[in-house]
DNA sequence: ATGGATTTGTACGTATGTATC
DNA sequence: TGATACATACGTACAAATCCA
């Protein structure tokens, strides 16, 4: 410990003590020196240290003074901003959920940083790396394509292992200790195909996008519906693809579906974007929603109350989910420890879904 | 200016000119006295602060070096953010707009930092204020009740002198010389009224929200369409309202209207969302859309094609105008002049205009 | 308002410590 | 190991801004 270091402690901290409050003229270097038992050199060169890190500021001919440390500590540039890393930016539920951060996070002075990845591994690569130099309090991030192998995990145990806290929304990595706040989605799913067991329906069709966590777990909700139900098991069937493919194609395998003699009653799909393009396609081949065939979605999209028929689905708590994280970010920077949050959430019935009569 | 100072200049000199590569040894501090002829202290003075601003690196013992300061210069914390202040951030048209932005920036490697209004002054300050002091590269500003007296014209004037290119959409302040991107919306809400006359209306209700300079526009385009038809200017009603009145007054007073035997045929709104809500105040009063009364809007909102009946309105160009303002503000980051942007969008013709019988 | 005292800023010379080559 | 090069430290001198009688 060299001598500058020794006093630049020391003054350090009878400020942090308050023994010097902000705005104290503090003493002057001849006293210092005597005080400490050092050359002016010594004292001028810990004294410039405060005032590069903004716990004293000097005037010349005038003093030095105790600055306003307890706000400039932070502020070396400001670093008031919540990073937010998404598959979509401002497309579906997502403004919904970014409208909620900045409502949990505004009128505590903090800003968003926005990233998108494209749902794409590359750009999230990009996107992650953007926010680990940027200077930033805390990091919310969905998982681009959850479900498959994650090559940016060295980015993620990176911030893991950084001070920056950081959560998980809508899908999380089981081997990094950081904490989520997800749906329950797998048991959604399941009760949304219970529904339509009790209402006659046997021959089920499932369409998932099956590389991110949340299409995968709807699958398996699916899939515990029909569990229960063994004697139909043999009529379930299973349209699954990747954000990557070529939807036309996936719609065309569906129509195909649809077009056989004994097409399945009605479609579960992975999301309500997914629904409404579903709903396209089943028209496109002659058959009525829901008398012919019934449709259920998931996520409560803003529009899917307004298309004709209106569709039934399970709420995503958007808004609740950002206000949650970002309450959640700023307890995390507070210090505290954060335990995930899983939704069990509510199902919307609308009029999509008709009940098959058992004469039929 | 004193010689450390001048000895710094120097050096830097060399080394952004190229003289000294990066990664190149510089002479050592002997030499440097000599070839300046200053003393060891300035020499050192110097350099110290050379190694602070990451243009040199050193070694005790071993030299001092040129650093990667062509890197490191920008990154004093990572500053490839553009900052954007509107007035909403994730309701109504702004996702398409900020996505617009986000898809113009984002494969040049920048960011968005997002700060909404909530179009209330106070927050505005906050806003601006935190962007200031956020190393942003370029500002995308949406002027806060653009028609009242401006309380923050202090920092944009801040903002015009400063070195940060912005840009405005939707309205700017004429009396700023910060380029902008917005709607002819007095031409364009002339258009729909026109349309409505052409179509055998003559009584027509406008509602407009006239805090911000969109609204006033729109209002002014409106009343351009009456001066050219003198012989109906008695029937034309216009009530107006700002964005901190309580609607449930505006609608109350809207009904009051339509109460009336002489009931206006027709009312145009200010935007879709309020155009969406007036729906349902027409129909709260027993009156038919668009038979009884019919319904203009503004900005082709997208639920305005799903609600019953679909809504006929003009276009907002939102996602092209975020492009052409990430576009922008790239290209002043580059040091271009940028000149400023009007659109003239086209207008959506839907079911709740109906034509006026002449036998009537 | 003015001049002298006080206080910080710049600058030089010297000595010694410590890491590198 | 010795020479080299940066780091720490003290003393001194004068300049420039501020303060106060």
């Amino acid at each position: 410990m060299t001598k500058y270091e020794n006093v630049k402690k020391k003054i350090v901290n009878s400020i942090t003590s308050g023994h010097y409050q902000s705005g104290d003229k503090l003493p002057t270097e001849s006293v210092l020196m005597k005080q400490y038992g050092v050359s002016r050199y010594t004292i001028r060169r810990a004294m410039g240290e405060l005032e590069n890190e903004h716990y004293i500021y000097k005037i010349q001919g005038g003093g030095m003074y105790v600055d306003d440390w307890q706000a400039n500590r932070q502020k070396t540039v400001n670093n008031k901003m919540i990073g937010i890393v998404t598959t979509h930016l401002a497309d579906y539920i997502f403004p919904s959920i970014i409208n909620g951060i900045d409502r949990a996070i505004s009128n505590k002075g903090y800003s968003v940083l926005l990233s998108n990845t494209h749902n794409d591994h590359a750009q999230e690569r990009q996107s992650l790396q953007r926010m680990l130099e940027s200077n930033i309090a805390g990091l919310i991030l969905e998982p681009t394509q959850s479900a498959l192998p994650n090559p940016n995990v060295d980015l993620y145990r990176q911030i893991e292992q950084s001070k920056v806290p950081a959560l998980f929304i809508n899908a999380h990595y089981d081997d990094l200790q950081i904490p989520y706040i997800q749906l329950n989605d797998r048991h959604i799913e399941y009760q949304l195909v219970k529904r339509l067991f009790e209402r006659g329906h046997k021959s089920i069709l499932g369409v998932f996008q099956v590389d991110d966590l949340q299409g995968v777990e709807r699958m398996r909700g699916f899939m515990d519906a029909y569990a229960q139900h063994p004697e139909f098991s043999y009529l379930s069937d299973v349209i699954m693809y990747q954000s990557v493919d070529d939807m036309a194609k996936i719609f065309k395998k569906t129509a195909h579906r649809l077009k056989d003699d004994s097409h399945p009653t009605a479609i579960v799909c992975y999301n309500d974007q997914l629904a409404i393009q579903i709903m396209d396609v089943v028209r496109s081949v002659g058959l009525k929603i829901p008398e012919d065939v019934s449709i259920v979605g998931f996520d409560d999209y803003l529009l899917s109350k307004y298309v004709t028929p209106s569709l039934t689905t399970a709420v995503h708590p958007k808004n609740r989910m950002g206000m949650d994280a970002g309450r959640m970010i700023l307890s995390m920077i507070d210090g505290q420890k954060a335990a995930p949050i899983v939704y069990d959430a509510e199902i919307i019935e609308r009029d999509s879904v008709a009940t098959i009569k058992k004469n039929k």
